[in-house]
RNA sequence: GGACAUGUGGCGUAACUUGGAUAGCGCAUCGGCUUGCGGAGCCGAGGGUUGCGGGUUCAAAUCCCGCCAUGUCCGCCA
């Protein structure tokens, strides 16, 4: 839902122009619009400047002749130009009453959007390796995927939470291969932990034998084969290496609906008819000489690439499927291009008291034919082989194709480099680069600050408090950056809760929460009458209204956009002119203006809740 | 070598899709504000040729071209 005071402004603003110079387009008019803040006017249009060169005269003087023809409105009042804009104020009192009534009708809906209603959102992430713990690297990755699918819900998207394991690929097997070459006793250590743990020394051991390397490769074929000893004890190690993943991802409030097995792909022949469909097409054929011979091969067409660089090999000679093979496959599915119906069997619980469904070789069919859009929260490094991937589709149903979405995001790395899982920088001396590890360090760094306050509340529950703290501190600093913007770890400054921080907006939330409470003895009455919204000024409680009018618009351009960051940034905006407005406008004190500025309270209290939700960060009353 | 992405005060970032008024915010630095609804706060100061060069335009951080720098990818890895 747009904001109305900008659309309004809109249709006048046309209306002036069609009456003035006849019927020509004005194809930008609502990008010219804007609701502006600390200046004279509240919202201005740009429109002038921009039909000067069709109009063949000044902006001055078109801004002028459509003011001049411009229909008055309640909305709007002196409206005026100025350097070729077309500014106005907005009626405070229609302003007001109309946002205050439209939070608290709306309550935890405010700021929704029908933009997606009927429509099926798949999002897969993060699809991490099951033989290592999440390192910070990775958890970017669910923290973006979690997050847009609370957006694209929030408009109306029906989204469902994809986790794709690969237990079939290379890194199983050389797990398997060290379990039965090197001392593998479990210790008390968290299992993805202790499976990352021995992945690095796996590597380190076979790095330089070829012995080693040989049975690898046989390992993975038979692993090929799912009905094999070696798949199902595979499917074992990943099956309890994803349940304590899981583990960390509860802690961040991370939840899934729906695991897919690299397995599973391969027992329900979904690679097979993908091939086939591929054959059909021809798209792919089997190499018969030069380095890739016995292949079968991908024909792609980069432009930019040379015909050997536009081969990739999706089954290896000795007929073993590759990464890109299995992922063509899965995406026919995903989009329904190819319909399968997958077996199924309850995964885990969540802490949410939802369930995970997982693929499985037997049980419940899986009731699934495809979704309308598909969405990929994927790595930059991956731009190439994604790019791939939707090119291929494309030959095969361009329409579907087209509603593949890369969310592509900058890798995060470490002020000495990469974090990299098979050589072990994610290993810290007296900190791991883990998901883990930044919990608890940042739940303990949390907890000493509220220990340390002499405001402490003595209702809350310090071990509680603190950890959501840190999951705002940590998911606010993630997910505040642009998707596409690599980004540096730095203990320091994960730890260092400052201003443009999540434990900011959520102490901005705690503030409106106390005032609220503390409202219930002098409030004067519970309903909004037309006197108290006169009392309305244009004040630091006028600017936040117009702010919070824009809340719809955030949110949409921030599922159209697929970033999160946007949600971020306003509620940045927001909690900065709550600041102000509480620092300048006392509330429970504030005369006949009392109950109007408590409606102001609430309805940015709602606004922050919701907008925190987003971003999958749970509020707190006190902090 | 080719392709893609990125480059904004000392540092981190917003605005780039849709060109528009004084490039917004935080950290750091310097100064001020608490008998007051919670100081994880508020007010103020200094700090910018938006990587460089050209072009388009009344107008460029934004669009186009060239260059430079950084990162990533280009494997019978995933």
């Amino acid at each position: 839902m747009a904001n109305i005071f900008k659309e309004e402004f809109e249709n006048l603003i046309l209306h002036s122009i069609k009456k003035q110079y006849g019927n020509i387009e004005v194809p930008e008019l609502k990008y010219s619009i804007d609701i502006v803040f600390g200046k004279d006017w509240d919202i201005s249009s740009s429109i002038a400047l921009k039909l000067s060169k069709v109009l063949k005269k000044s902006p001055k003087m078109i801004a002028e002749e459509v003011v001049k023809n411009i229909k008055s409105s309640k909305f709007f009042s002196e409206i005026t130009t100025v350097n070729g804009y077309i500014n106005a104020k907005l009626s405070v009192t229609e302003l007001s009453n109309f946002v205050l009534k439209e939070v608290s009708s709306q309550k935890e809906k405010y700021g929704s959007s029908d933009l997606g209603k009927g429509k099926l959102v798949l999002l897969e992430y993060p699809s991490v390796n099951p033989n290592k713990p999440w390192h910070i690297g990775h958890l970017r990755n669910p923290l973006l995927g979690d997050s847009l699918s609370n957006i694209l819900n929030f408009c109306s998207y029906t989204t469902n939470r994809l986790d794709y394991i690969e237990d079939l690929g290379l890194q199983m097997a050389e797990i398997l291969w060290g379990k039965k070459n090197l001392d593998w006793k479990l210790t008390d250590k968290k299992y993805d932990q202790f499976l990352g743990e021995k992945y690095v020394e796996i590597n380190n051991r076979i790095k330089e034998d070829e012995e080693a390397k040989k049975e690898i490769t046989h390992i993975l074929k038979k692993m090929e084969d799912t009905s094999s000893k070696e798949a199902r004890e595979i499917r074992e190690i990943a099956e309890n290496s994803v349940k304590a993943q899981y583990e960390t991802a509860f802690k961040y409030l991370l939840y899934h609906d729906l695991l897919i097995w690299e397995s599973d792909i391969l027992s329900e022949k979904l690679l097979e008819k993908s091939l086939e469909l591929l054959k059909k097409n021809s798209l792919v054929y089997i190499e018969e000489e030069g380095k890739l011979k016995g292949c079968t091969v991908l024909k792609t067409s980069l432009s930019s690439k040379t015909e050997e660089e536009n081969k990739k090999v999706l089954l290896r000679s000795n007929g073993v499927p590759t990464y890109l093979g299995k992922d063509i496959a899965l995406h026919m599915w995903k989009l329904g291009i190819i319909k399968i119906h997958f077996k199924s069997k309850e995964f885990i619980s969540q802490p949410d008291g939802s369930k995970v469904i997982t693929t499985f070789n037997t049980g419940k069919v899986l009731n699934f034919t495809g979704a309308d859009i598909a969405i990929n929260i994927i790595g930059s490094a991956q731009n190439e082989p994604q790019t791939v991937l939707k090119n291929t589709l494309e030959v095969i149903d361009p329409k579907k194709a087209k509603n593949l979405i890369h969310v592509s995001y900058g890798e995060l790395s470490l002020k000495e480099g990469k974090i990299s899982g098979r050589s072990g920088t994610w290993l810290g001396n007296e900190r791991n680069y883990t998901a883990d590890d930044l919990f608890k360090f940042t739940v303990e760094r949390a907890k000493e600050i509220i220990l340390s306050s002499d405001k402490l509340s003595p209702n809350i529950n310090p071990d509680e408090v603190s950890k959501k703290i840190a999951i705002s501190a940590i998911k606010f600093d993630l997910l505040k950056i642009d998707p596409i913007t690599k980004i540096t770890f730095d203990w320091d400054k994960a730890l260092d809760f400052n201003s443009n921080s999540g434990p900011y907006c959520m102490y901005m939330y705690a503030r409106t929460c106390r005032i609220i409470e503390k409202s219930k003895e002098i409030i004067k009455s519970a309903k909004l009458s037309d006197k108290d919204i006169s009392y309305a000024e244009r004040d630091y409680g006028f600017e936040l209204l117009k702010l919070l009018s824009l809340c719809s618009d955030r949110v949409e351009k921030a599922a159209t956009e697929y970033k999160p960051n946007v949600i971020a940034e306003y509620l940045l905006e927001i909690s900065a002119l709550f600041g102000k407005f509480y620092e300048h406008n006392s509330v429970l004190k504030g005369g006949d203006a009392t109950n109007l500025r408590l409606a102001i309270v609430s309805s940015v209290k709602q606004t922050l809740y919701n907008m925190l939700m987003l971003l999958g960060i749970e509020p707190l009353s006190s902090m």
